[in-house]
DNA sequence: AAGTTATCTGCAATCGTTTTTAGCAATTTG
DNA sequence: CAAATTGCTAAAAACGATTGCAGATAACTT
């Protein structure tokens, strides 16, 4: 009922459980066509546990974010599955932003995989720590924890992306430009209210403290965000959005306060979305490829297990493009083809 | 640098091993206090392969799916880890539709893990037979594997589901309602057409087989799907659309070919998103708790990993209700508060 | 055919736990 | 006080593979 041994099939054949395994390892071996068939008619498969109880190798890599359910995140994980081949198989844990869940996770996570990819839910985790001390390969992506260097990270370039956005804007023509941007403790809440901030002082607008709500990546916070904004006495006539989520948060409540996009209030978004061109209006965005990111932070992952740390850390930066729809009014200058969308800029830099 | 053994404490604190295992299995030990700070000092953490192979479990539950990216499976994983909790790992495999990497995934998930959540991609895969003699957990989800009976299964109420759909059109007052369904061999593109042709059946509307178009559950099926349709010379008026993923598609053909939902054709679909609101126009759709779906399977599977097979199997469904926006037509009749969903029935059957 | 290599083989140790067994000391009982 | 019970312990045998070592075949030399 339960699976054959290695010496099973030994004892089968009439050889030593050695000769079995080297057969196993792709060694001559002399009978290896009886040891072939023991092992077919008692269907043995190797038993995984011992082989990397042996070999301390366990052929799995974490990957670790804070919900699978957010598209973007789903895609840095297929993206990190598909890079990973068939040499290595995903051990997947979403936080559900709970850094505890996480702080938990990565705990019981010692000794059962090789590396881990890493989107950690907050900045200020220590529990990684751990790791850095027994030199375990951990790739950060998309966010970074602050008090650690000297690991490899595979960020998108929020800086420029965020300008381009701004800058899409005051294209428009747009003075007052808000900025519901994600906690300003996360690497791509700072790094995207940075390149705000850069582009409206290249524009010589003084920025409005009114016009910068800090949120926090969320449906709801982009909603109550936008919300808030939407009080204001002197609304904005424009806003750029941090995240996926709080772009649909907030569009939920311009909707609901039936506030015209583009023309009461443009819109622009962080993260592309499939059905992006299909929400009311069509939605102009920042995109930048998720599952490339996914697919390097693996790729890198699997070069540092194979290597250790000899290598100094990799810090790789992928491309944000601009992709423009209608929220954000007239496009008809931009236009170039008749399909309803043009990547302004594309390819990776590291 | 590398981590210490079980023997490096007992040596440290002078006792033998079996008494810092039964210490750790928390049994009463005399020098209890001092192995407590002999496993701190020596940053002690329990080799998890060795433990396993004693142990013979591995603690860890594959999930096979897909597509992650799929925000209905997404939900699936993600409710399976919830349900989940502490107890068990995720193993995660989205095979990207594509049966040969989902056989060789399944081949090497054997000694990996306790059991299996599993969404096949095909419906007539047979590596999972293998299982089924040495009666390994297996559950099933949303699909079933057409040549197997006596394994666990959580569903959604297709048949249902797809009959309250092609009603809501019939009540609109359709009578030419087309249906752009899945593969007929998988579970839920059967369920969903029968669902379709029994509702049509009891309102005594012949079928017309132009506006049955089978289709393969991707975004491209849809598009093309739709396309088909329009260049029908009676174009149906109405039109249900059997999965998430081609009904983006269809809707994004009806855009490009600028016809008007819902006057032109109204448009229900299957499996709700959290971007059906701001689509335009708003989308009707079916829609069923993938996330409890998951959740299901997941404890489903626990039983039976603690348990065995000494009951019989469990076939699990979960309702389908209808939720009401704008694509097909006005609903101010239906509308009760100013809310723009309305869950018209819900909770769980067995 | 005998000597020299080149291949292949089995034995035994090892990976780091858990668990069974038997034993020892302290406590309780008759 | 001897005997029985309790409460813990160490030693050893698993779990199922891989691997260094030394010995046994086989394959070449000359």
């Amino acid at each position: 009922m339960s699976n054959a041994t290695i010496s099973d099939v030994a004892k089968k054949v009439g050889v030593s459980e050695s000769t079995v395994s080297r057969y196993l390892s792709g060694f001559k071996v002399r009978n290896s066509e009886s040891i072939k068939k023991a092992i077919k008619d008692l269907n043995y498969r190797p038993n995984i546990m011992a082989r990397n109880l042996k070999s301390g190798k366990t052929g799995m890599v974490a990957v670790i974010v804070p919900d699978v359910t957010n598209p973007f995140f789903a895609a840095i994980v297929r993206g990190a599955e598909v890079a990973a081949g068939d040499d290595y198989m995903l051990q997947l844990i979403s936080t559900g932003d709970d850094p505890e869940k996480e702080e938990a996770a990565i705990r019981r996570l010692s000794g059962r995989v090789d590396g881990l990819i890493y989107v950690p839910a907050k900045e200020d985790t220590d529990v990684i720590t751990e790791f850095a001390d027994y030199s375990f390969p951990v790739v950060f992506v998309d966010r970074v924890i602050n008090n650690l260097r000297g690991f490899d990270s595979v960020l998108a370039d929020n800086q420029t992306g965020a300008a381009m956005a701004t800058n899409h804007l005051i294209d428009h023509g747009h003075t007052a430009i808000a900025h519901i941007a994600g906690p300003a403790a996360s690497t791509p809440g700072k790094g995207r209210t940075e390149g705000y901030l850069a582009a409206l002082k290249k524009a010589k607008i003084e920025k409005n403290h009114d016009y910068y709500v800090e949120s926090d990546f969320t449906v709801l916070g982009g909603y109550q965000a936008m919300m808030g904004l939407l009080a204001l006495k002197r609304r904005p006539t424009a806003v750029f959005v941090g995240n996926n989520l709080m772009t649909i948060g907030a569009l939920k409540a311009l909707k609901e306060s039936k506030v015209n996009v583009p023309d009461e209030i443009a819109v622009i978004g962080f993260d592309d979305h499939e059905l992006s061109d299909l929400v009311d209006p069509p939605l102009t965005v920042i995109s930048r490829d998720a599952h490339l990111q996914g697919a390097l932070a693996m790729s890198t992952l699997l070069e540092r297990i194979r290597d250790g740390y000899q290598f100094p850390p990799k810090q790789l930066k992928v491309d944000s493009n601009l992709v423009i729809r209608q929220s954000c009014g007239s496009t008809c200058l931009y236009r170039k083809t008749d399909a309803d969308k043009k990547i302004l800029s594309s390819s990776t830099s590291s």
